[in-house]
DNA sequence: GCCAACGTTGGC
DNA sequence: GCCAACGTTGGC
């Protein structure tokens, strides 16, 4: 993974609907039904190549992978009022599993929008927070 | 299972 | 336009 592709999203799975290896096994995916006008944005704002961490919330409750955009956001087919985005990505890499008890424990990552603002399904890392979180996994 | 955070809806 | 009621998400 070169620096140049750090993740700079992160995007929140139940993995009991849809995992990272369910991901790997599809090898790719679209990325629907987000009805948050900020999760919103920031589909919007992904391009085309752009990383980003895979994140499973509830049950594991830490980072597992990392997934890159293959399609840019389009209109949210399941979405009947045709406000919302989705988009399209492929499994890059599993990681070992980041707990969010670990990246709260460091100071460094404590303004993470994961951590600040725990129920956005579509978060932005930036790029410290990333190359923090990857290092850990050398 | 509970609760905090937060978004949405609808009465006024 | 305000705010109470309610629904959803996700951490604990």
């Amino acid at each position: 993974l070169s620096p140049l592709n750090l993740p700079r999203w992160l995007l929140k799975s139940e993995p009991h609907v849809f995992s990272y290896a369910d991901l790997v096994r599809k090898g790719r995916e679209m990325w629907d039904g987000v009805r948050n006008h900020q999760a919103k944005a920031n589909l919007a704002a992904m391009a085309v190549g752009d990383t980003a961490f895979f994140y499973h919330s509830q049950t594991d409750r830490a980072i597992v992978g990392i997934c890159r955009v293959v399609k840019a956001a389009y209109l949210d087919p399941t979405d009947a009022s045709g406000k919302f985005l989705a988009l399209d990505i492929e499994p890059v890499q599993a990681l070992t599993p980041i707990s969010l008890a670990w990246l709260k424990q460091q100071p460094a990552l404590a303004g993470m929008s994961l951590i600040k603002q725990s129920r956005l399904s579509v978060c932005p890392i930036t790029a410290d927070e990333s190359h923090r979180i990857i290092s850990l996994t050398n």
